[in-house]
DNA sequence: ATATTGATTTAAGTAAGCTTAAAAATTAAT
DNA sequence: ATTAATTTTTAAGCTTACTTAAATCAATAT
């Protein structure tokens, strides 16, 4: 598999996961930096490849096959992440972006090497579940993406999805917040951090996960 | 840059340096698993990039650019391969392989990371010196490919590229050798190991580095 | 010195992974 | 319920990194 199809894969499964986002071929094209018609595309070539469930106009899936790929991808993303975190005593943003490049070129045969070294971690640094290698994973039903957290509720940051670093860096200041309102339809997301009365676009909302 | 064209400058600068072959495009392009016709295209489109040097039946050269670039992803490589040894105790042959692969997915920071945390070697498991982050290296002249070894010297086996895992494994039960005869026109090497005979074809002889 | 061998180059073509632009279908808004 | 706005899809085209086949050049051997 290419990168880019591994790339692809993970999105799908790590989009189905998250009820905030679908899994429309425009949504996996926005998070990959392609166009809508790559997407479709790429779709279509991994239909009959039987990693991916395609059907016109209806949101993308994955075969089984194509969900063991995605949970082997993952498992080896965390288990760097973990590795770096713990070794190089690396940033959770640094982690993340060498674990991206790195996942991809890495042997089954290194990936247990690295595990059974860390002591076989079920979590990485994120506090995400490590797959197995049989591709079972956790979920931990606690954490609600800020875009889907219930009105005048206190929260706790328990998760970042970094794409924006200094957005990122904000997060790792404030960490207790409280939802005031969920303005849907602007999409825009009200919060006290702080004793600060904030608004958060959608963008942003959906790169933080929250516990009560 | 591409992995292709990493390891395209990558094999460039190895068999410059190696003067049992030569970097002409069908050599390189051996080396690679391409054809020459690939190769020579290549070739005229780093030429263009300035990385390689090309003249029209002339073997290729690097600039000092590619050379540069080529240094960095042996770096990597050496650094990884050392890395790998170290840590999960993985024999010669595995360390090669896996730092094939992560060679190219290796930021300098992360690189400047794992060497520290090794104690900034100058050398690899395989004995071969890691450029410097300044695009230096050491040179030790002892060394000779067996291919080019002198007729009646006894010599140790230094190092193999290792490419056959029988051969390998013969190279490693049998360290000391004697070269009886050169056959330059069949380009077969006579030798004397463990009291018996053997003729070796060119394409081994070429992975083997000997030591007097 | 020339014929033959062998390597290099050119040419044409392919697959993967993208792009933009236009057509078709769906979704949203009044 | 239409219309308008978005999305999705199709179509055509591009780049990279290859391929094979044919043409051209260089090296070798007699």
């Amino acid at each position: 598999m290419s990168v880019s199809v591994e790339n692809f894969i993970k999105t799908i499964y790590k989009y189905q996961k998250l009820d905030a986002f679908d899994t429309k071929p425009g949504s996996i094209a926005k998070a990959l930096g392609i166009s809508n018609a790559a997407a479709t595309d790429m779709a279509r070539k991994l239909a009959q490849r039987k990693l991916v469930e395609y059907r016109k106009y209806q949101p993308l899936g994955l075969t089984f096959e194509g969900e063991q790929k995605a949970l082997s991808i993952i498992r080896k993303h965390r288990i760097w992440e973990t590795f770096l975190f713990r070794v190089f005593d690396m940033s959770l943003l640094e982690i993340h972006k060498e674990a991206e490049l790195l996942e991809h070129q890495t042997s089954d045969f290194l990936a247990e090497k690295l595990w059974n070294y860390l002591g076989q971690p079920t979590h990485d640094p994120h506090g995400d579940p490590i797959p197995t290698v049989e591709g079972a994973i956790d979920f931990d039903e606690g954490n609600v993406i800020l875009y889907k957290a219930d009105s005048g509720v206190k929260y706790e940051i328990s998760r970042l999805i970094n794409k924006d670093e200094e957005f990122f860096q904000f997060c790792n200041d404030n960490s207790i917040v409280q939802i005031i309102n969920q303005y849907k339809k602007n999409k825009i997301t009200e919060l006290l951090v702080a004793d600060r009365k904030i608004l958060i676009p959608y963008e942003f909302a959906c790169q933080v996960y929250v516990k009560k």
